[in-house]
DNA sequence: AGCACGCCGACT
DNA sequence: GTCGGCGTGCTC
């Protein structure tokens, strides 16, 4: 009896194992250990009768653990589709499906570490005096192997200096043998409790909480959808602070009453807590978290109670839309435009659409929600695939906030073009500040100063490993200029690297100058910042968070981070430094983007009882992504950027898959680029609409040292799109792994 | 990802 | 001449 098994190797497809006659037949998602070159892998049953013929040679499966589904057979074909869809291998989904730490090759019940052993004929060559024995490094190796009668894990003595190879070699000449232990531990053991807890009654009975009639409308719209029991995809398209989460949990509960569970997807659950917390307050303990911020311990039990059925509902990040949970009934993607659900990784899936995807395995419905909704989703729901359900008005007919463009020119004409704040914002914040409100500031961009040059010779300072221009972070002695791509860090230098001239000069703001300057002008405020730097440590975002929603902080600072979801009522007034920061790349999203994240930044003023204001700072007022969002007319920015898009072939109007082609050389990655351009000009030629362009240098032409090239697909198929490209890099297996491909990126960057 | 093989500069 | 670092190919 032949199976396949995938196995948590990337890039790898399902591999055909046999089962021995006195085994029992592993079901489809059952675990088993399989034999995979010198060492023993978990993998999965993808199928447990092989639709195609085995290729090669084909070895015994070594033990099956399960002998009912572990992953639920749905979850292994939304796997299957995954890999497929973005051209990547099974084995680089399968490892999502999995809790964690049964994650990996090695990890597992049954992890295995190679250990290696002195043998007898060692034990000779190392007592030999300067006989056969070999180099310095693998006598030392020999005499630490002499005196540990078990041996070492290879592992171990890496630490010490010796290499594996230089073990290998002392393997192959018969002075040491290296064994696979299996070493069996529960990973798992004190890992109740923390986020799981939560028991008892639903603190808050849903039914008795007041719904606008808009809510009430959508619901019912919904509710008669869902009741169908067929697939149906929906866009909640409710302006910020409509009371989108309402429906959600009315929706969930809906779907537990008819005896079937929900999937609810939000972008980043640490940023919005309020989704996660509300869920919990109306499901208590029947809600299951899934997001990186907790603990291998805490994912792997949450895992378990999903698996087990113990839960209604899982709320988590982009992975949990792999959550092992049958019965689905509803799947709610909230926040459905933001770029975070895309993987940014191999396998570079978009957790939006797999969510899709699995909806209409599931006879689900699916409500995308957004204030801001992706050109994509908003496409498909004016063509009819979509249902569209509007949410015009803020709950408790709260006013949206007045939004008003600052001119930087005109400002710059009064103050000079060092002006960071207008005296428009400076006012209004006064105001607020005067008031006891809070006030949110946004500049899209982390740092001190942008980039540094030299005076004298107009020379910037950049990264050696990467073309991009290093930002210098911190003030004073603690002063540094860092890449934002490959980490590298160096003293900031006194004089020019190039020429020696002495006058170094610090260009363009980040957040940590504005933070600066915000603390100057009101030196009576309380200022905060938040950013990735200002949340590298574990626990310091929620901090932040609660202390501003505490009211222990008055003027927030930060990057598109502040503009995520979050509901802070006392927050009245929210200005953003440089709107056009993100407008100048060459990037077909720019404008969206743009137009999104100011509209959701706008949208976190006048949350409470104080009506909001936004005042937006640029040097193009005219620019329809954001005079439109001052408008907050999401229906005319809409209607102008699918022109754009169209008229440029962009998505949503074609499929793009964008291939990055990496090399040691620059002329290597153009080259390698540049042929499989040709091949797949000539392989596309008869599929009429699909067209190739470039190759070009990749936007970022050098990254961590290498150099890197990239070439486009437009089409109207992404299956041929994807087949002529598994074609052309058939033709060049040399070739596969310098090529990154990403199936509807979410940026050509 | 691991693991093996084979090529090449460095250094006894 | 080896040693060992590193790029390349393969895993049923």
């Amino acid at each position: 009896l032949l199976i396949r098994v995938a196995v948590p190797v990337p890039a790898l497809d399902p591999l055909t194992y046999a089962v021995p006659d006195e085994c029992d037949p592993p079901p489809l998602g059952a675990r088993v250990i399989v034999p995979l070159g010198a060492r023993l892998v978990t993998g999965i049953v993808v199928e447990p009768i092989p639709d195609a013929p085995a290729r090669g040679q084909i070895r015994r499966i070594d033990r099956v653990l399960d002998d009912r589904p572990f992953v639920p057979a749905e979850v292994v074909q939304l796997a299957r589709w995954t890999a497929e869809y973005y051209a990547a291998g099974v084995g680089d989904t399968i490892p999502m499906l999995l809790p964690p730490m049964a994650r990996g090759s090695r990890a597992d019940a049954h992890k295995t570490i190679r250990v290696a052993a002195i043998t007898p004929a060692g034990l000779e060559a190392l007592a030999a005096v300067g006989g056969s024995v070999p180099t310095p490094r693998q006598r030392e190796a020999l005499e630490l192997l002499a005196g540990s009668a078990s041996g070492l894990a290879i592992r171990t003595l890496a630490a010490r200096g010796i290499s594996v190879d230089a073990v290998l070699r002392l393997a192959r000449q018969g002075l040491v043998s290296v064994r696979h232990d299996r070493i069996d531990r529960d990973p798992f053991s004190g890992a109740a409790g923390g986020a799981a807890g939560a028991g008892g009654a639903p603190t808050i009975e849903l039914a008795t909480r007041q719904l606008t009639e808009e809510q009430a409308a959508a619901i019912e719209r919904l509710r008669a959808i869902a009741a169908t029991g067929a697939f149906r995809v929906a866009l909640l398209h409710g302006v910020t602070g409509s009371g989108k989460t309402e429906i959600y949990l009315r929706l969930a509960a809906m779907a537990r009453d008819g005896g079937r569970r929900a999937l609810v997807l939000v972008p980043e659950i640490s940023l919005t807590p309020a989704v996660a917390g509300q869920f919990r307050q109306a499901f208590a303990a029947r809600v299951a978290i899934q997001h990186s911020g907790l603990s291998d311990g805490e994912r792997h039990d949450q895992w378990q109670r999903i698996r087990r059925g113990d839960v209604d509902v899982v709320v988590g990040t982009r992975s949990a839309v792999f959550a092992p949970l049958e019965r689905v009934g509803l799947i709610v993607v909230d926040e459905e435009h933001d770029p975070s659900y895309k993987q940014d990784e191999i396998p570079r899936y978009n957790g939006r659409d797999v969510a899709i995807v699995r909806g209409r395995r599931a006879g689900a419905l699916v409500v995308l929600g957004s204030a801001t909704p992706s050109m994509e989703t908003y496409y498909n729901a004016m063509a009819g695939r979509y249902e569209r359900v509007v949410l015009e008005r803020r709950v408790f007919d709260r006013p949206l906030p007045a939004v008003t463009i600052v001119d930087m020119r005109e400002e710059y004409a009064e103050a000079g073009p060092e002006v960071v704040l207008s005296r428009r914002l400076r006012a209004a914040v006064t105001r607020r500040l005067d008031e006891g409100e809070q006030a949110l500031v946004l500049l899209n961009r982390r740092g001190f100063s942008t980039s540094v040059f030299c005076r004298q010779c107009a020379e910037t300072l950049d990264c050696p490993n990467c073309s991009v221009s290093l930002v210098v972070h911190g003030e004073g002695a603690a002063r540094r200029a860092r890449c934002h791509y490959c980490n590298y860090a160096t003293r900031l230098p006194l004089a020019c690297p190039l020429c020696g001239g002495p006058f170094l000069e610090a260009s363009g703001l980040g957040t940590q100058r504005l933070e600066a300057e915000v603390k100057k002008a009101w030196p009576g405020a309380r200022v905060g910042r938040l950013d990735r730097d200002a949340i590298r440590r574990r626990g310091a975002l929620a901090e932040l968070l609660s202390r501003f929603r505490d009211g222990k902080i008055d003027v927030l600072v930060g990057t598109q981070m502040i503009a995520k979801g979050h509901d802070f009522p006392r927050v009245t007034l929210v200005g953003v430094i440089s709107a056009d920061v993100g407008l100048g790349l060459a990037d077909f999203r720019a404008s969206e983007r743009t137009f999104q994240l100011l509209t959701q930044v706008a949208g976190r003023a006048g949350r409470g009882a104080q009506p909001g204001e936004a005042l937006i700072q640029t040097l193009y007022p005219d620019h329809y992504s954001i005079r439109l969002a001052c408008d907050q007319n999401y229906r005319a920015f809409y209607a102008r950027e699918v022109k754009f898009r169209e008229a440029m072939r962009y998505p949503p109007a074609v499929a793009l898959v964008n291939v990055v082609v990496r090399a040691s050389t620059f002329a290597g990655a153009l080259d390698a680029a540049s042929d499989l351009v040709q091949r797949l000009r000539r392989m596309t030629a008869p599929g009429p609409g699909t067209r190739v362009l470039g190759p070009a240098p990749a936007p970022i032409g050098r990254l961590r040292g290498e150099y890197r090239a990239q070439l486009l697909i437009k089409g109207n198929s992404r299956r041929r799109m994807r087949e002529a490209l598994q074609a052309a890099l058939g033709e060049r297996p040399d070739l596969q792994r310098r090529v990154v491909v990403d199936v509807d990126p979410i940026s050509v960057l």
